[in-house]
DNA sequence: TCGCGAGATGTATGCGCATACATAGCTTAA
DNA sequence: TTAAGCTATGTATGCGCATACATCTCGCGA
């Protein structure tokens, strides 16, 4: 910077302002800075910047997995918007250990972002504890809490559990099975639909279970054996994933099932293909273009407001019906 | 660090050898200052760490979509790595703009990664200038160059597209179309398709291309429109990816056609739900694994073997043939 | 006995910026 | 005419660390 001031006649604090506040600047001198910065293909050290003035405009984010199309186009939302505010995002994956989740913290709070973003509420004390002593505002998203950190947008996935039971039941269905994988959030979604579906209709929720991320092929698998251990007419089969709910659909189909006849199907997520397949499947629908966008916002707001404003929002779901259930 | 260093009855650099290299401090030393940061839930500055040291422990990437599970997945294997190896990944998302390139690359070098992961091997002029500027080690992944800026790993999109003409002539498939999306390497593979299909055949190959990014639905809407363009016996639909190849195979079922009989589909990426479909899907096969983890690896040696080693791997491509072609 | 080397710790300094404060040259209104 | 105010720029300083170099304390062999 000190050098472009030379080039352009100036001291290195007239080439701070030409860049943070060009309206602070002679259009003269603004005018040889910027061709002295053009010439050398100088670029500014946010590094220097960031010590030097506690702020980092970098927003730190976490999430299960990158690979996993659910979280990544939430934190595709997110970053659209926050790049749009000259934020830049740094991202780190807890993956399945969730031990992991308070070593990435601290590796990502070490480069004094901005704010952060969390997935889940359920964090380690030690985790809370470094969240707080950043100082920095923090987004919790993908469920509820009573406790929140700071901000928090999601929904509550009890409440989706329920509902899907009530719309199994609603449509007549008699029995009813579950196929889940992973995360804790999923869990939840099946025990709210398995007890509500017990209460009401007295009858057995059969659960086939994963500890691995979701695919089609397990969905095949897990609906193999449900079909092989009898699943009775009038059933319907909750999956924590369209992944599953998909592979679950191509078993039937190759078995010659009909759906939902003989066997309806409700995926979670309503992904892009859900309403494409063939039969299109019931899905409950998290608006993730949303989700990612009031996560967004409520940073936004969080910044120009200060701590006072602790956001909570609940972005809600909605179940699609279609012809798999 | 300062203020742990008095807790422990140290000075601050005591403590910061004790972090960097702990086996420079004694051992009662060391437990002291342990306790310290322990009690007080200190996070180092690696801001400050990085400028006083000039280097960030940073990775900057370099990527058209997370959404996209194709370069997720890559991403996901490569940060893996860099990770295991005391790396950060700070990410970028180009999108469809390519002018978003510069931008982003300039965006990331200003927060002095150690290296940066760049998709693709065209950039502007501007942005090879600015990465050389940089002096840091750039590995350039999903294609191949014969003018890298650095490190490039990846494989001929050309090839590809070449070896899955040649693959659908060898199963006497005796007319073609395509079904292209979004990036310039999907659309080397369906010229290169395209040429040695019509040169080899003497046929005439019809292309549907979208400027949006594939989609199940999108692929479903073209091979609609392919069928009712008539689409002659022993044909074959080369798809950019598995999306769209997915979505021709649902439409052809769903109109009664038999796959790959009345209509053969070949897809590219082989993601993991191709040999789970029904019927199980013929498609390119690109290791997404290897090739994170070989970029990861180039990053690695390019390290410690300094600006001599200009590492180009092709890691190749495979055709895995299933039931619809 | 003395000196020497190794281990443990400390002092001084600067990384490249942003910020607070100071200054110089103008304009404007009383 | 002059003080006040405004614009454009400059000087000094410190952000929190890592690094080079200095210092001190031992133990040990000559």
């Amino acid at each position: 910077m000190a050098e472009i001031g030379q080039l352009a006649g100036v001291s290195q604090v007239t080439v701070s302002r030409a860049l943070s506040s060009p309206g602070k600047v002679s259009p003269e001198t603004l005018k040889r800075i910027e061709d002295a910065i053009a010439r050398t293909g100088y670029v500014p050290n946010a590094v220097a910047g960031a010590l030097a003035s506690r702020k980092s405009n970098l927003i730190a984010a976490l999430v299960p997995s990158v690979t996993n199309i659910v979280y990544a186009s939430v934190l595709h939302a997110f970053s659209e918007i926050m790049w749009g505010h000259g934020y830049q995002i740094m991202l780190s994956e807890t993956g399945l250990q969730p031990d992991r989740e308070e070593k990435a913290i601290a590796a990502l709070l070490s480069r004094r972002p901005d704010a952060i973003l969390l997935t889940g509420v359920h964090h380690s004390a030690q985790a809370r504890r470094m969240l707080l002593n950043a100082g920095i505002p923090v987004v919790e998203i993908w469920d509820m809490s009573d406790t929140p950190i700071d901000c928090c947008v999601g929904f509550s996935h009890s409440d989706a559990g329920r509902a899907a039971a009530d719309f199994a039941v609603q449509w007549g269905y008699e029995t009813a099975a579950t196929i889940t994988a992973g995360d804790d959030r999923a869990l939840r979604r099946r025990d709210a639909f398995t007890s509500r579906f017990e209460t009401v209709t007295r009858s057995k929720v059969q659960a086939m279970d994963f500890d691995v991320p979701a695919t089609l092929g397990l969905g095949r698998e897990a609906m193999a054996k449900l079909i092989e251990l009898s699943l009775p007419p009038r059933s319907v089969v909750f999956c924590s994933s369209d992944q599953f709910a998909q592979g679950a659909l191509v078993e039937a189909g190759v078995r010659g099932l009909t759906v939902p006849d003989d066997v309806a199907v409700i995926g979670f997520g309503d992904q892009e293909y859900a309403a494409s397949s063939a039969p299109a499947l019931t899905s409950v629908r998290i608006d993730r273009q949303v989700l990612g966008r009031t996560a967004a916002e409520a940073l936004l707001t969080r910044f120009s407001e200060g701590p006072g404003a602790h956001l909570v929002k609940d972005i809600g779901f909605q179940i699609i019906r279609r012809q798999s259930a």
